[in-house]
RNA sequence: GGGACUGUGGGGUAGCUUGGUCCAUCCUUCGGGGUUCGGGACUCCGAGACGCCAGUUCAAAUCUGGCCAGUCCCA
């Protein structure tokens, strides 16, 4: 019996009861930020990680695995980075009982591990590009209040690193890099805006980043992944260069393409309701949960009944799970919607002689799934779920955005707000005092939904080189 | 970096102001038995806690100090 806090007036106090409810994780391994991966959640981070090697692989990157401890010097190299992340960087600084001559980081994202060795792969025009992917763990020592999934301090952490020839092809990745996020997007069933970040808010050491977001509890804004265009900014430090076609030795360019479980984190709390959690079918550890309801003379056939779907399912390679506990039937229902699983078959007397399933889904609509034709069924009815919740979602993500014509209009505002910028810094952060946030940047690939043409500049009243930019307040 | 606050079974809590009535309350949870089972069952029996270390005191969950863990606010 789990009563949650109201999602509406307590969205975070909602978040955190529901992840410990569900059992997606277990905060209560003494040191901050460091959550333990209970085995519900790691199965959902195992689909989630999926998603990100199939359709990364699929733009013919490669995976690799490189060490978690960089060498301080190797870290200091590039001076942007090393001053973005000086703060929350781990050290090893012993080995046993005697100090290191050489302090070691634990890794907070591993350009600086990866990049010398790049120097060593790439010799020659025909080694490009170099597309490599890992998915490691990286740790950041995080001074705000951390929360599980989505500010944490060993973060569980997708990146891309990629070297190539020239600015151009490097620009050509970041846009690839998008376009396999879309895809990633499409089956976390998270919409997002991608918005190319102001100069002050890029990633340290990036010629330029590009980030997406997604509305989150309504005013709060959460960053859930981001693509960056070094240009020669590391290539120079670290020496990665390449013979031409023409005999000249040139820079890389590179790019990077970073996500992590605040994925996780974030399809709980754009999906989940006042039930609990809501997983799409990618994601959810058992997409279908089969409850028998016990009768007294046909108790046996009914258990042989649901056996026979669990196994038929099983064999059409649904992820399913069929609950046989004591419980009642009503107190299964409710943990399976707090643990947000797509599809629910009860079968009981009635299911059993006519060898039909009542199917529910999370969403609450009711169907049947027929014993002889259950893979097939229960596919269609899990594309149906995936689409219906692609639209709750889609109808929250337009709601979430409003326009604003001016800085007063700033202050207290309960939706992510849609304004005009100049593209001026000193204007930029009179937004972010104005709104108490972050100015997201101007969108990529345009606005959530169609607001003309910008107007003047809300900081400034400038009118030319006006564009469309986002503000909120990132959670 | 500065400030405020909190810590009681697995989870949530009462008790703390004014030390003794507390081998610590209630809900939930967990183990076992029985009756049940189409939306959170009932019942019987049982299990489980004062963050840690010192101090004050005849007596500490309660007061004091340090430590550890966590939360919130400000820069």
């Amino acid at each position: 019996m789990v009563d949650l806090p109201d999602r509406q007036s307590a969205f975070i106090d909602w978040y955190l009861a529901v992840v410990e409810a569900a059992e997606l994780t277990d905060k209560r391994y003494g040191v901050k930020g460091l959550n333990v991966w209970t085995p519900y959640g790691f199965l959902a981070r195992r689909n989630l990680d999926a998603v990100m090697v199939r359709e990364i692989e699929a733009t013919g990157s490669k995976p690799v695995e490189f060490p978690t401890l960089i060498p301080a010097n190797e870290f200091a190299k590039e001076k942007e980075h090393i001053k973005g992340f000086d703060a929350e960087v781990y050290w090893v600084t012993k080995g046993g009982v005697s100090d290191l001559d050489v302090p070691l980081v634990l890794r907070p994202t591993s350009e600086t591990a990866i990049y010398p060795v790049f120097a060593i792969w790439v010799r020659s025009h025909k080694d490009l590009p170099l597309n490599v992917y890992q998915i490691v763990n990286v740790f950041r020592y995080e001074t705000k209040t951390t929360r599980p999934f989505l500010r944490i301090r060993e973060i569980h952490f997708f990146e891309e690193h990629t070297c190539q020839a020239t600015e151009d092809d490097a620009t050509a990745r970041v846009r690839s890099n998008l376009e396999a996020f879309r895809r990633m997007a499409e089956a976390f069933v998270l919409p997002y805006v991608a918005t190319r970040r102001p100069d002050w808010d890029k990633f340290p050491g990036a010629f330029y980043s590009i980030a997406f977001d997604t509305p989150i509890g309504g005013a709060r804004t959460l960053q859930i992944g981001s693509v960056h265009h070094y240009r020669e900014n590391f290539a120079g430090p670290y020496g990665i260069q390449y013979e031409a076609p023409d005999g000249s030795q040139r820079l890389v360019h590179q790019t990077t393409f970073g996500l992590s479980e605040r994925l996780l984190g974030a399809i709980i709390a754009v999906h989940g309701d006042s039930k609990g959690v809501v997983f799409p079918s990618s994601i959810a550890p058992y997409e279908v949960v089969i409850v028998p309801i016990p009768h007294a003379e046909a108790g046996p056939a009914i258990l042989r009944a649901a056996e026979e779907v669990d196994e038929a399912l099983r064999r059409a390679g649904r992820r399913v799970h069929l609950d046989a506990r004591e419980d009642r039937p009503g107190a299964k229902y409710y943990y399976w919607e707090l643990r947000g699983v797509p599809l629910r078959l009860e079968i009981g007397r009635r299911e059993s002689e006519s060898r039909t399933a009542t199917a529910v889904d999370r969403l609450g609509h009711r169907g049947r799934v027929s014993f002889d034709t259950a893979g097939a069924d229960v596919t269609e009815r899990l594309r149906e779920f995936d689409r219906a919740l692609a639209e709750r979602a889609m109808a929250g993500f337009r709601d979430a955005f409003s326009v604003a014509q001016a800085l007063s209009e700033l202050a207290g505002s309960d939706h992510v707000r849609i304004l005009s910028w100049c593209g001026r810094e000193e204007c930029g952060h009179q937004v972010e005092n104005a709104i108490a946030g972050a100015l997201l940047g101007v969108p990529e690939d345009g606005l959530p939904w169609e607001a003309g043409a910008p107007g003047p500049c809300v900081a400034c009243g400038e009118t030319q080189g006006v564009r469309w930019a986002l503000a909120g307040r990132p959670i």
